[in-house]
DNA sequence: TTTATATAAACGATTATTTGAATATAGAGA
DNA sequence: TCTCTATATTCAAATAATCGTTTATATAAA
């Protein structure tokens, strides 16, 4: 059972999207647009982030499909663009969880 | 409702374990030992990659906790380590499916 | 002890990512 | 039009990730 290339191309679309996690202030903003939607400087207070850091990490989830945004006027609100994006990071903070419990007993287990 | 400054460091943690999946080697070996557990030789000759290459991505998955291993004489085999973690992998796919799904109706709305 | 095999690590080159600071654009109202 | 505010982009520098190739280690068997 081998791998056909067109394969490994798919898996990389799934490696793009999950790029939109590797940063905290990408994780930071998608909790914060979970609880309810925010304009950019909404979060820049709320994150205490610059406000060109805010707006960069924006449009990579937005190219990445992850955020959604409505303008009016001057101001651009952003939304989360699916429920599941959380679903899915905070299993990810379970597995977090147990990695972390895992060490704390195995220092325990050998009296470190 | 400010972020105080340990939680950014809370969010980079979870975002360090988001780091496994950004690389579709990675992505691939952890779909494969979720089938079954597998030796080094095994994965390199399933995904038809070097194996250098596959020991590295190993490498990094095992420090995040998401692989296991055990050793048998030469040969050590890898198992996945939480199978939350294919869960995880598996939304993801949903949305990128709800993404690509998106993009082509939007095409087919403005008739390009 | 020597040799063969399985796995891991080191090296150097290339390419990507993140950042602060500065600057640009876009819309609203005087 | 001019100006103000909100948001977006550019730039250069620092840092980090990935890769193929090469080399090292570790176990087993001869």
């Amino acid at each position: 059972m081998l791998i056909p290339s067109t394969t490994y191309e798919a898996y990389q679309l799934e490696a793009n999207l999950c790029y939109g996690f590797v940063d905290p202030t990408r994780i930071l903003i998608l909790y914060a647009l979970n609880d309810h939607p925010h304009n950019v400087t909404e979060l820049t207070q709320h994150l205490q982030i610059n406000q060109p850091k805010v707006s960069r990490h924006l449009k990579i989830l937005r190219d990445l499909g992850m955020v959604r945004t409505t303008r009016q006027g001057t101001t651009v609100t952003y939304e989360l663009a699916d429920c599941r994006l959380i679903k899915a990071l905070d299993i990810l903070r379970g597995v977090l969880r147990n990695n972390v419990t895992n060490k704390a007993s195995l220092l325990a287990e050998h009296e470190i």
